[in-house]
This record gives structure tokens, C-alpha cells and sequence, in this order.
DNA sequence: CTGTTAGCGCGTTCAA
DNA sequence: TTGAACGCGCTAACAG
């Protein structure tokens, strides 16, 4: 202990934690103390008095997806600023475990907890809020008025694909749609349809098919679309399912953009490496964990936060998969 | 309190832990009580008696290099088995964040941490070590006889890509390197080298590029080495380098397989899904993570680990980037 | 089988 | 400016 080497326990949680007035001589030797034994004070009994744990929890169904991952430098940046860590719980979307993950996350009393692509039921959640666990929510939506939401403008982001592909003359325009029942899948198809209806042009049932976000879902849309009356440009979901969508049609011996344009969505590092390279709509994913974990780091500090919902902006960017309609 | 709902907290923590024998009358009580509150009993107070937190950490430079992320479900499963939570830090590579980190994870009192990709000095980790913080390294070494490696055999995966495009009848196959100063690059270029030697074919300096394992790395090494003398074929020193290899081919109006051939390393689930599909060295990453994670919590329980170093096997995938020379 | 007592290592009164 | 005393919520030791 570093009051061997001084003075009582009190005086030293105060000059650490700058907590009152101390003598300079005093201070200096609780210093030296502090070198000496490489002295760190234990936070555990720290959260047991003060009831803050300066620790915050990430939970999502699965880190595999690069879109998660470019979440965590943002959360992780603000979260060290405030001299929190980061938690990550993936649930693998089991409902279960997420669940077991928020009770247990709720014994661990962590600040809070930021939640993405969550599928338990919206009122499970809020029992966990009324029982005052922080909860904020991003990129994916929970329809709870009780859980403040950040995320991109996902039915913009959609539309501003669509007209990039109409604009390009493209009217064959297929869809590779996310994972059914989830209401980001839903927002980009309808900001799809409203591109194509404010265009006039006929929306096929048989144009969309389901990817799931993920590469192999859109392998799969894909395989099935060509077997149907090929479209000559498709709007993937995301840009892991545009990987898949890619595959199948260089597979088919079609090519990508003369053939058939692609478009994604989230602007992943690597779109700007794949063959071709990948024309999407920019995620910014930084700034989305970042306004989130700020968010939630208000809450935890007993700070109203004004606004639930908090929507930014999508951009498109062009690259090589895409082209005029030949 | 459970103990307004009936008896006192010892037998409560008791009947909760399966500590005892607990009369049925009273366990059937304090369940009831437990679930009329939703009462969870609070793990700081725990920790701050039993002296484990119930927490690993992990930590490394960039979550957003796939690779890292597949580890995290390795970990995820073996942690949550034995009840644990993990916490996960990213330093960016940079020295001071990692020390930094290592310091507030002792403060925090988590049970271990798995480390991967640190660039601070094997003497600052082995003093962690000698404090008492169990460490367990996996994926890239540390010069560190005091802490145990899970790993895969990068020499031997280096060896097989290589051999691999030698059978294939190429020659001139060049090398899109690591980053510079780490062991695992130097060990995937040894890999390469022996290859090369074993089959007596000529290595030219010129005919190795540091790709730094980015995708942007990748692509510029490529560039490079199709402005020099262009190669038949490639091994990339990870899939992500692979990447901006292929990119870079493209661009320059080759084709892959027909012109270059390409292999990777790590087998990315996006691997499956380039085009065309990469040929690559598969790493066990969920095995390597549970064996790691393992080992981690067997040191934390006080359980002696007896063998330092774990190899796993690489293991060929050929995919499409790969074809017999022209 | 159960209650009482005594800490775990801190922050925080209240006096001095 | 500093120390003594108390308590955060829990588990462990010891009686009973």
C-alpha cells in the first residue's frame, strides 16, 4: 500500500482523484509512493462505491460483418476519452442470448449499453431501461420510443443508389434485399421503390430477391435472378451481399459493369479493392458510433438527451461497378 | 432485497452460488423473491471478494482486419462458457495505447488478456506478467519466453502457397510481404523462400514488396512490382493484401488466373467471394482463439499450462485465383 | 441447514 | 489539510 509509505488511505484517494486540497509535500511523497510500488488503485471496490463501472457494453449479432467492426474505433475512441472500455457481446441473433447477455451485463452494472441488430422483442428491452440500464441504439432499429436511435438516412441511402442506376439508364433494375423482417431491410427497399416509381419505371415482384446481408445470401439472390430474366443492374442491401452478387455474375460469364452494373451500400474499406471496384453509398460509421456512445454516455451521467432520433447522412460513392447501359 | 422475501443474505448468496445445502422450503422461497424482484446479484461486490472478475480482455491493433474479428468468436464461445465477458481494446498500433491499456486492465482487475499484434517491448509485457496479469499471446508472436503462443504455422502455410504455384509450373513468383519488423511477416517470407530453394528456383529481391497485410498495402506493393518485371504469379502475405493485389492486376489490364495467378492467406469468409474466388491458406482462427482463450482462463484458475507453444496446421483452399502457367 | 460476523479496497462523511 | 470511521453488496468462516 501505498500508506506505508506515507499517510492514511483517505489522503491518497484524494490526491489521486484530485479530490480536495493537498499539502504539496504530502503529494509528492504519495507520488513517489505510487512509483515506487506501481501502485494502481483497484477499480472494482471503486465501482462498488461510486456506481459507475467506466465500462460500456457493445452488443451485436456478430463482429464477421466489417460494417460492426469499422463501429468499434468510434465507440472505442469517445469510450477511452471518458476512460471507459468496451464490452463486446455477440449474440449470434439469438434472442436468448441476448437476453442472458443484458441480464448479465445489468449484474456487471456496466454504464450502459449499445445495442445493433438486435432481435428480442422491443418491450424486453424496455424493461431493461425502466430498470436503468442505459440502452442506445445504432445503425439497426428497434422500435422502441424508449431507446434513443442513431443511424444513417437508410430509404436515402436507398433512393440515391436507385437514381444512380436510373440515371445510367439502367430500367432492368434488380434489388438484393437484407434479412426479412427487420425494418433497415424494409427501408431500403422502399427508398428503392420510391426511386423507381418518382421514375416511372415498373417494379418487378420478381426483382428482388432476398440476400441477408450477407456474402453468400447475395451469391444465392443473385444465381436466382440470373435464372429468371436478368436485370442489367442490380442495388444490393449491403456490400458484403454486392461481393456475392459480383461472384455470381463473373461466375455466369457475365461481366461486371458491362454487363450488369452493381451497387452496395455501406462503403466497407475493402469496396474500394474489389474486381471491379465497388461503386456504394457511404456509411459514415464513425461518426455514427461516435454521436451513439456519446449519447449513451450522457444518459449513464444522468443527462437528458433531447432528441431520440438521430439521422445522418448517406453519400454516394462511384467506382468501376457501375456503367451506362450499353 | 431477496433477504426482505425471507432469510438472510449469506443463505441467499448460498442457494444463488449452489454453495451448501439449502433447506427446499427456503430455496423455493428465495426463488421466489429473486424472481418477484428480478434481483441479480451485484458482480463488482463479487469480485471484490472471490478476486475474479469474470472478464478476459483482448487486445489488438484493428478490429476491422477480418481475420482479428473471426478470432472473436472463438473467444466469445470458450468465455461465455465459463461465465465470462470480454472486453476489447484496440491500440492502433501504437505503443503507448498499448501500455496504457495493460495498466487500466490490471486497475480493472480482469482475469487475463489475450493479446495479438502488440508492438511494445516482450520486457514491459513480461512485467505485466511477473505483476500477476495472466497473458496469453495468439496469431503474432512476442519475443517473450514468459508468455504462451497459439499460433498457426505461418512458415509451413507460407511454404504450401508457394509449393502450390510451383506445381502449377511457375516460376516467376513474387511476394507481397507483411508489414516490415514483425516475426509472422518474416516467418511467411521464410516459408517462401524455402519453397523457393527446395526447388531450386531463383528468388530476385526484386520480386519482393511490402504489402503491410492492408488492402491499400497490397495494392500498392503490385503496382510496383508490374512496373519492375511482372511476375506469373503471386503470394500475398493475407487475404486482404490479396485484395489490392488483384485490384492492382486489374487495373493494369491482366486478368487473374490467365496472366497472374494469386494466392492468399488466412481464408477470409469474404475469400469465397472475390473475383475470382481466392486461393488461399486457411488458419484455424476459431480453433486458434478457443485454444488460446483456454489457456488464458487455465492460467487465471491458477492451473499450470505446460507447453508454451501451440501450432496449429495451415491448410491449402484452392479457389480460382490459382491456374497451371500459360 | 442457517444466521452472525468479518472483511474485500475503495470513496466519503465528520471532526480535528 | 488530514485521519478515523463507516458502508458499498457480496462471500467465507464459524457457530449454532
Amino acid at each position: 500500500m501505498a500508506r506505508l509509505a506515507g499517510v492514511s488511505t483517505a489522503t491518497v484517494s484524494r490526491a489521486l482523484n484530485g479530490t480536495g486540497q493537498i499539502a504539496p509535500a504530502t503529494g509528492a511523497a504519495i507520488d513517489a509512493a505510487v512509483q515506487q510500488l506501481g501502485y494502481r488503485p483497484n477499480t472494482v471496490a471503486r465501482s462498488l462505491v461510486t456506481k459507475s463501472t467506466q465500462t460500456i457494453a457493445l452488443l451485436l449479432p456478430d463482429i464477421a460483418n466489417p460494417f460492426y467492426a469499422a463501429l468499434v474505433s468510434g465507440i472505442q475512441e469517445r469510450a477511452l476519452a471518458a476512460g471507459s472500455t468496451m464490452l463486446l457481446c455477440t449474440t449470434e441473433g439469438d434472442p436468448e442470448r441476448e437476453e442472458q447477455y443484458l441480464s448479465l451485463l445489468r449484474a456487471k452494472q456496466v454504464d450502459g449499453v449499445l445495442v445493433d441488430g438486435l432481435v428480442l422483442p422491443p418491450e424486453r428491452i424496455a424493461d431493461f431501461v425502466r430498470e436503468g440500464l442505459p440502452i442506445v441504439c445504432l445503425d439497426r432499429d428497434i422500435d422502441s420510443t424508449s431507446v434513443p436511435l442513431v443511424q444513417v438516412d437508410n430509404r436515402l441511402g436507398a433512393q440515391i443508389a436507385t437514381e444512380h442506376l436510373l440515371s445510367l439508364g439502367h430500367r432492368l433494375i434488380a434489388h438484393v434485399a437484407g434479412a426479412p423482417g427487420l425494418r433497415i431491410s424494409a427501408e431500403r427497399i422502399g427508398g428503392y421503390d420510391d426511386a423507381l416509381a418518382a421514375a416511372a419505371v415498373e417494379r418487378r415482384r420478381t426483382h428482388v430477391a432476398v440476400g441477408s446481408f450477407t456474402e453468400e445470401g447475395g451469391y444465392g439472390a443473385m444465381r436466382a435472378l440470373l435464372a429468371g430474366s436478368p436485370p442489367t443492374a442490380v442495388f444490393a442491401a449491403n456490400d458484403l451481399s454486392a461481393l456475392g452478387v459480383m461472384h455470381a455474375i463473373a461466375e455466369s460469364g457475365r461481366r461486371v459493369p458491362e454487363d450488369i452494373s452493381v451497387v452496395g451500400f455501406d462503403d466497407l474499406r475493402l469496396a474500394a479493392h474489389t474486381t471491379p471496384p465497388l461503386t456504394t453509398i457511404h456509411q459514415p460509421a464513425f461518426e455514427i458510433a461516435q454521436r451513439a456512445t456519446q449519447l449513451l454516455l450522457d444518459l449513464a451521467a444522468g443527462r437528458e438527451v433531447p432528441q431520440r432520433l438521430h439521422l445522418l447522412e448517406p453519400e454516394l460513392v462511384v467506382r468501376g461497378s457501375t456503367a451506362a447501359l450499353a
